[in-house]
DNA sequence: AGTACTGTAGCATACGTATGCAAATCTGAT
DNA sequence: ATCAGATTTGCATACGTATGCTACAGTACT
């Protein structure tokens, strides 16, 4: 290897007459050096182009400022604006995000090599990733923060310590059902995400409570397990038998989107005529005209700023390590893929913006 | 700090009855160790739960396995497709994706980080990078990647070791404009993306030729700057005078998507009937139902596999790192967004599928 | 039995930075 | 000028792994 031998901090040391020590000084806040000398290192170091390694900094403090983002996949708008925002944060934080994607089948052998990288922290925004992953995590005693989903206390005999940031999802479900509700629907069919997913299960509970209260009950139940074209297939399912449902509520708005195209395109569906839709998150495709669909959104912003402040939190060495379970409000976002309560077929009532 | 102090190679060692090295060569493919020796040392490892610490090996190596990947925004559908199965890709050869995002504004004090890290490798898909970076980068010896935009050898007097991976823009420019052409139309109009982005000066430059070529001449040109707002207003321009275009080129179906919405719904305008719409890139939401966008698609798929080619190449330490430029075909993906040769106004063929 | 060779094991050190500790310097008050 | 106290400096070592080198054991051949 002929590499040009980076430039290290003795080089510095050498250049600006100080010891290696007093390089390391200049460069960490707090650290105890004059001003002079931290003067002539910068200048030095300014001379020869030095940037202090990281990798070299992290085998000696034990803190890689690196902070694993595990998804399964980017194909839900929701997720690449989960990623650049957290992204951006953690950036403003001296702190940077190494992405993983699970496989898909449950093995997940590829994750388990994160936990060579000695991560300051964890996010999961997978789904499909066993939870075993955050255990070994957790015993490594790397801070966990599952996003968008909770890990079940119930199967898991093990004390999780898998913290988690999560809409208010059973409330989510409930607006939903209310709106559609009061918008006088009478046959609510559902359109629900994976079973296996947390996310789904509170979505779901909160539309049959409000329904129950309401002396209603599903019309319907299809599984769209999070899936354009499963969705789509959800959807034909809807309308191809008699009495179809005047309203779905649709586990997202990925989903929601094959949805509409799908009872609108394939199956001469008008919406909301015929037929309100009703998603979740609100992502940015949900707000454009050729959808304009009803949602109950997430705030992806305080979700975010969450996950961060949870991460910082743990990350102290002082840190008791507690699970912290951060709930973050819904709110609904009316457009017109829904009839409202007054008007039947006049729609009119449209909100296009909202925090993101 | 009273962390659980985590195991080490020598902690392996130790219970393997063998030295230090013996356990690093176990882990080592091609090492010198007996099949003996292996077997105890990943026997000990594994009764430990050891993994090697990628870290240490870092600095040791001086090759982190860790590729940077630099993003200006992920809005534009096109770039979780390329972050994702860039990343799928990195991490089938034992690399990693670690994410830096521009901050718009040109001095991104935030990417220089970025050399701290000894990444082995740095992909630029961000528009708004000063070029600066690439070329510090390629100072520190690392290989760099233009992705989707090549450096401008004109301007940049220092020799640029950058490659890039790029589709025959030029060509897919070529391709729009023929398409519209043959679909007789008269009064085709070009949106533009940002004017410094070598991705819109070839794409614009294959459209002027080849419209040139059939003796005619851009109708009109507006400035879409990639963004959907921009595009919308731009949308807004074009039929906002008297004699508006038959057809208009947008320089990418994130900008066509929006350009189509404003169209449609706030100036009802007919597409293709009135006005035919062609995009770049191919996104996902191109194929839904509701836009059935006609497009050149780029190959998100080819682009990957010839950055991941070249990377791989220039990481070789007896690489000479002699810059690479590849050029990826494009293909037209005729849907319903334009006027056909044959049909003015009955329209069916359409393609639907097609490897992304 | 002696020689040459091959394959393994362990020792020692390098990678680049951070930091505890002791020594050195400075500050200001007497 | 002296000294206590505060500040700053440099030395030495640790972080965990990889690897050049030497030593040794085993094999095959003369």
């Amino acid at each position: 290897m002929k590499e040009p031998r980076a430039v290290t901090s003795i080089d510095v040391a050498r250049r600006a007459g100080v010891s290696q020590s007093a390089v390391s000084r200049a460069f960490t806040p707090g650290a105890a050096v004059s001003a002079l000398t931290r003067e002539k290192v910068i200048r030095a170091a300014h001379e020869l182009a030095y940037r202090p390694n990281a990798i070299a900094r992290t085998l000696s403090t034990r803190r890689s400022r690196i902070v694993g983002l595990v998804l399964s996949s980017l194909d839900n708008q929701l997720y690449p604006l989960v990623t650049e925002q957290l992204s951006r944060e953690l950036q403003t934080h001296g702190l940077h995000v190494m992405l993983f994607f699970s496989d898909g089948r449950g093995v997940d052998s590829a994750l388990t090599e994160l936990l060579a990288y000695q991560l300051d922290g964890v996010v999961i925004a997978s789904a499909t990733v066993s939870s075993k992953l955050a255990e070994e995590c957790s015993r490594a005693g790397i801070p966990v923060v599952m996003f968008n989903r909770s890990a079940d206390h119930s199967a898991n005999a093990t004390s999780d310590n898998a913290s988690s940031v999560t809409s208010d999802n059973c409330e989510a479900g409930r607006m939903a059902a209310r709106f559609l509700i009061a918008g006088g629907h009478q046959r609510i069919a559902y359109i629900a995400g994976r079973e296996d997913s947390s996310t789904n299960r509170d979505r779901e509970r909160g539309i049959v409570e409000t329904l129950r209260d309401a002396g209603m009950t599903l019309h319907r139940r299809v599984l769209g397990n999070y899936d354009r074209a499963d969705a789509a297939e959800a959807a034909r399912a809807l309308v191809s038998v008699g009495d179809p449902p005047d309203a779905v509520i649709v586990a997202s708005d990925h989903m929601a989107l094959a949805v509409m195209d799908t009872l609108r395109f394939e199956c001469a569906v008008r919406i909301p005529e015929d037929m309100s839709v009703v998603g979740f998150d609100d992502v940015p495709a949900s707000s454009w005209p050729s959808y304009q669909l009803t949602t109950v959104a997430q705030s992806v912003g305080s979700m975010v700023r969450s996950t961060l402040s949870v991460l910082l939190d743990q990350m102290e060495p002082s840190s008791e390590r507690v699970r912290r379970d951060v709930v973050v409000g819904c709110r609904l976002v009316v457009r017109t893929s829904a009839r409202l309560a007054l008007q039947a077929t006049a729609i009119e009532q449209r909100v296009m913006g909202g925090e993101r």
